[in-house]
RNA sequence: GACUUGGUAGCUCAGCUGGUAGAGCACGUCCCUUUUAAGGAUGGGGUCCUGGGUUCGAGUCCCAGCCAGGUCACCA
């Protein structure tokens, strides 16, 4: 029988358990700190060796699968580490004639996916396989919905839990039957801290700044826009913490960093997730060369500590990080891939060059612009191993220094692996003068219609008159880092919740209760629900023929007992319906 | 945004030229004291993504939409 239209048949099997525990004096979530002395990895790596080890074990964790005969049964409980089996015997668990605790509640009201810690001693079966042989077992959690079920035998995997909607859009379970996501997210959080262990250890300042900015900055990109009711303004979500991060190297800190979320509105892809994280890094009194020997040796050093080696495989390739990386001048990188010198080209030359090689270029495109999109089709998918590209034109840096001898280029590095960018460094610009004047030409950029076109942000101009040393800065995208060193494909893989469109609601939200105060039989407001109306307006604006219909339907495919309302019944419902 | 593939049971998936919705796992019941992706027997479980259309009849064909994946575009 169902009892309510809108949960599954095993879903209220496993709520009937529920009360059944609660019947016999059982609390399903007991309050309790339930303690552990050990996990399931520590024993499968220590007990075969030490049989005298773990003779009164206790431990935690989730049931992912039992085999039940008769008598005596076997299950597999999972904790972070690792799984382990469990074997119950039902005369151990139930000393007396009582075999409730065997028979009812461990072979009929527990479930996979319920969460038990348990006590007992460590042995090997027959089949050789180290278990845990339980004398008494505790309900910690019941889980009211069925897990995916994975099964695996010698490496290979049955019933893969692998749709990426629901893995993305219900993580939980990703983590819970695929154990190894919770490696790659485990990675990851190695990742940053190797990074950030790296960078204390230098002595700079890890730092916080801004999300709502009322100027947004730093970057070329769309943002995203919200509002702050008290001050009644505009403020914006960051795309870039560049511009705070320097007015901290004015204040006199020489070396700060920030492992900074940004936000930008712009289309998703697998490489693109409207936020995402980067490391931002800033030292004073340092350059761009100086930066890419910190680059190299920072990345070095955490692949080092992820991997155990500098070399790892990514997408079927294998790439090196050890240093000395790669290096191309962004010209010399268009010449090496086209054979075409465009150094000296004006923007008309350049825009010609770009269409007759195929990139695809509009007017609102500066010479910088153009360069950078023939860097971006000819060049960058090309460069797998780790690549430095430097000297940039002058045009698409507003927050870089003039090159030190070539007019024209600015002192700006990119590192190019895998064909994606992953950091983003210059001598910062900090000249005040000379900034103002670049962000008056991403003033004119805008004015031609390019919607990426950076604002003039005088609270930082402001900052930078006051004198900022010298200064090398960096970014790193974290989440592209991370894909590289999970070798994953997509960015989705490396965030635990990756951007989705909202889910449809649906008509589970609605329940009889909706219906309850307009005379509508009970029997019938559970079904309205289920056909689609979740609430008294849209059933008020329904084709009562069509409602009707619906509920015949209905009772026919549920086989309901109950006798089929009249046409005249249901429009005598809707009638009566009145909406304020 | 364009093209393309898909959406069927809790999960993984079949379902032919349109004719009573299927399998394995999971779940229920019964039997079974050491099994290991799978013990035996048996039973229940469906908004075939949504809405229209064609048809005597649509999971299947047509149209529109929603969601997701892939490729491309966008993303300095």
């Amino acid at each position: 029988m169902i009892m309510n239209p809108t949960i599954s048949e095993q879903e209220a099997i496993r709520r009937e358990a529920l009360e059944q525990l609660r019947s016999l004096g059982i609390d399903p979530y007991p309050a309790e700190t339930y303690e552990v002395n050990a996990t399931a990895k520590q024993i499968l790596d220590q007990f075969p060796a030490d049989n005298s080890l773990y003779q009164d074990v206790r431990i935690a964790g989730r049931i992912m699968g039992r085999r039940i005969m008769g008598n005596a049964s076997f299950a597999e409980l999972q904790d972070e580490s690792g799984r382990i089996q469990l074997y119950f015997n039902r005369d151990e668990i139930c000393l007396g004639e009582d075999k409730t605790m065997y028979n009812t509640v461990f072979k009929r009201l527990l479930d996979i996916g319920d969460i038990i810690g348990v006590r007992g001693f460590v042995f090997i079966t027959k089949m050789g396989e180290t278990t845990i042989h339980v004398k008494e077992f505790k309900i910690l959690c019941k889980s009211l919905r069925p897990l995916p079920i994975v099964k695996e035998k010698d490496g290979k995997v049955y019933d893969a839990f692998t749709d990426p909607e629901q893995r993305y859009r219900q993580r939980h379970l990703d983590l819970i039957v695929n154990p190894e996501v919770r490696d790659v997210f485990r990675r990851r959080a190695k990742l940053i801290q190797s990074m950030r262990a790296f960078l204390l250890d230098k002595d700079y300042l890890e730092v916080e700044t801004p999300v709502l900015q009322p100027i947004y900055g730093g970057a070329a990109a769309k943002p995203f826009k919200t509002y702050h009711n008290k001050l009644d303004t505009t403020l914006y979500l960051r795309i870039a913490n560049e511009l705070y991060l320097k007015r901290l190297i004015v204040g006199g800190y020489e070396g700060v960093f920030e492992f900074a979320k940004d936000f930008r509105n712009e289309g998703m892809s697998r490489f693109h997730n409207p936020e995402f994280t980067q490391l931002e890094l800033y030292v004073a009194y340092k350059d761009y060369e100086w930066i890419m020997g910190l680059v190299e040796e920072m990345v070095e050093k955490i692949v080092f500590d992820l991997h155990g080696t500098t070399s790892i495989p990514v997408d079927g390739q294998t790439i090196s990080f050890k240093r000395p990386w790669k290096r191309y001048s962004m010209y010399g990188a268009i010449e090496h891939f086209t054979g075409t010198d465009i150094s000296g080209m004006d923007e008309e030359g350049i825009r010609n060059f770009a269409r007759e090689n195929g990139v695809e270029t509009d007017d609102t495109m500066g010479r910088g612009k153009l360069i950078d999109e023939i860097f971006g089709e000819k060049c960058e998918p090309n460069l797998i191993q780790p690549t430095f590209i430097t000297d940039y034109p002058i045009e698409m840096s507003p927050l870089a220094k003039k090159h030190r001898s070539k007019p024209g280029l600015v002192e700006r590095f990119e590192t190019i692996c895998n064909g994606k960018e992953i950091c983003n460094a210059f001598s910062e610009l900090n000249d005040p003068i000379d900034q103002r004047a670049r962000f008056e030409e991403q003033l004119e950029l805008g004015r031609r219609g390019d919607p990426e076109a950076m604002v003039l942000d005088e609270d930082f101009l402001r900052a930078i008159e006051t004198g900022m040393p010298p200064t090398a800065g960096l970014g790193v995208g974290i989440d592209r880092l991370a894909m590289i060193l999970t070798n994953k494909r997509s960015i989705q893989d490396v965030l635990f919740f990756p951007q989705m469109r909202p889910e449809k609601t649906s008509a589970a939200v609605a329940t009889g209760n909706v219906f309850g105060q307009t005379g509508i039989p009970e029997d019938w407001a559970g079904l309205l629900a289920r056909a689609g109306y979740n609430d008294l307006k849209a059933l008020k604006e329904a084709n009562p023929n069509k409602v009707f219909n619906q509920l015949c339907g209905l009772r026919k495919k549920l086989k309901l007992e109950i006798p089929a309302p009249g046409l005249e019944e249901v429009k005598g419902w809707i009638d009566q319906i009145d909406i304020k």
